[in-house]
DNA sequence: TTGTAGGCGTTATCAA
DNA sequence: TTGATAACGCCTACAA
């Protein structure tokens, strides 16, 4: 923006101040960080003119001598989801407990923005990284992981991690459809990433440990737009015999398809049930209230910067011990008709 | 995170590239720059070195002596809102444009963490800084911007804003509903903040200029909570003389109130219309898909960018020209019974 | 076409 | 308790 404008001038560093105080710049530094090897009434004297001069430290020098920035940069595919802004609020908080500060960056899922967020983390040099359902492959980031401490949030193929027990939520789901009466259940994926896609490992495993065979026309996937949960339930539409019961995979997708159900006279739960994920703001109040699973979001948000912090610090951090997914009964699902 | 673990050793400057070109270090600037003061041979040469040793540039070091960092600094009080989501990318594309990048924080709608956020920025030496909706005071923002160019969105009573006609979208919500036939209408105001709460200033004047007398009973206060959106509802019960429709605060407020009349059993619109405000992805597909305004975010945030990037060369900039808001009439009103 | 020199704002180290 | 100095990594004159 500025380049030569009137804004420039207005910069008051630790010299002026030290001018302005008849001390040296040293003598600026240690004041304002409050060392003791400074007279209180020196010290006093400068926090005044610190702040009635408007004095503004410049990171930047900071962190060219300190060779540190006191940054960690998060990288989150989707803030909208307030599900990832649990997360990063629960990162933010517990860094602020380690005096570091945050950078976020959403990159809407897309790959490409991903690896310009990582670069901008970079060149700013924070001090780690946190990056939770990340879209690059595991050999970038096991790169990284060499310059670099990097943290990931539920994505169990990268060096170092944090996750839940992604399985068990998705399970618990599961479960619940059973419990009903459900045998013929769907399953919405998410978009193809890289990673393990823990859901659908729940729902192959869950299936077969109830002796139930796995079907692949059952199988849908989900784009994150609302478009293609329309699609899903023309789809849905089309089959021969509808399952009973759909986990759809997370609650945008699952209001969505509610939505384009009835649009089409089909009614939840009476002629399907379906499950969301995430606990969303909004599950509780449409219409049917939405089943789905609530994560420990920020306490995740937690455990990834303190492993990041013993990452940081050379040590081998012990396996994070989390509070688990819980099942959020509401009215979406019910027996088959 | 790091302090003197291992991390530290690997980092690559235009020192090392230099030793391994033989060259000097300026040379290796001026080629990494794509400057023509530099042999064809040389430069391809040290390209290559750099991508091989995994040279990343030192921002803080640039910043330090080009007295610029080329950040935007972008403070937005809810990226949960798709609302403002479509204006950061707005604010991001245009940036890119201009060879800015953007750091982006999400306040929460607290005070505090905007002007935290706000410093942060400062100290990271941002070129500029876009702040809608801001919530710190008008003389806050006046201070600031002798040090560094803020643009405001959609806030009226700041030096500097990019505004779309805020008056106007909810014009049109109260246009629609008089058309529908309806005299008794309620407002659900935001969080009380600073500025001029446009809507409630057009809900007085569309009454005004339709000869219906204000009634401060009619009025109710949504904190962003669901909770609240509920407790608004107790009161609309509790009146004596229900409103026939209601101008609600946003969509997610809508929504909830819809939700919680109809635990109450009031159907929407048949007993009483609601309008929303934002057209969130869902509002679409919830029951009843919400009548609600739309506003061209993605282009405010462009234009904000324009008009920072005026005032960062010291013109002032003239007002910018954007399209106007929409309504998007759906289903959650209708005529009164 | 390339090298030299000085400085951006801050801090750590050492000396006074 | 304070001051002097060098250095962090990069860039821009200017000189060669």
């Amino acid at each position: 923006m500025m380049t030569n404008s009137n804004w420039q001038k207005k910069r008051v560093t630790i010299k002026d101040i030290a001018r302005a105080a008849d001390v040296d710049p040293s003598t600026v530094t240690r004041a304002l960080q409050d060392s003791p090897r400074v007279k209180p009434a020196t010290r006093a004297k400068i926090a005044a003119l610190a702040s009635e001069m408007g004095y503004v430290p410049n990171m930047a020098a900071r962190t060219l001598v300190n060779r540190r920035s006191g940054l960690v940069g998060v990288v989150i595919p989707d803030l909208t989801n307030p599900f990832f802004r649990d997360l990063a609020k629960g990162i933010e908080d517990e860094a602020a407990k380690h005096d570091f500060r945050t950078v976020v960056n959403d990159t809407r899922g897309v790959e490409s923005a991903e690896r310009e967020a990582v670069n901008l983390f970079l060149e700013l040099k924070v001090d780690g990284l946190i990056v939770p359902m990340a879209r690059c492959t595991e050999a970038y980031y096991e790169q990284l992981n060499a310059t670099v401490p990097v943290v990931h949030v539920n994505r169990d193929d990268t060096p170092h991690h944090v996750s839940c027990d992604t399985v068990e939520g998705s399970v618990l789901i599961m479960r619940h459809l059973f419990e009903l009466g459900h045998e013929r259940i769907g399953f919405v994926r998410g978009p193809a990433g890289p990673g393990r896609e823990p859901k659908m490992y729940a729902y192959r495993r869950s299936l077969e440990e109830r002796g139930i065979d796995y079907d692949p026309d059952l199988i849908f996937t989900f784009d994150g737009t609302l478009e293609s949960s329309a699609r899903i339930v023309e789809q849905l539409l089309a089959l021969d015999a509808m399952p009973t019961a759909v986990f759809a995979h997370n609650d945008v997708n699952a209001i969505a398809m509610i939505h384009a159900l009835r649009v089409r006279g089909v009614e939840v739960p009476k002629d399907i049930s379906i499950a969301g994920h995430d606990d969303i703001q909004l599950a509780g109040c449409v219409d049917p209230p939405l089943t789905t699973v609530q994560w420990p979001m920020y306490e995740l948000g937690q455990q990834s910067v303190r492993y990041l912090y013993a990452l940081g610090h050379g040590q081998t951090p012990r396996e994070a011990q989390l509070p688990p997914p819980k099942l959020i009964v509401r009215e979406s699902t019910g027996s088959p008709a």
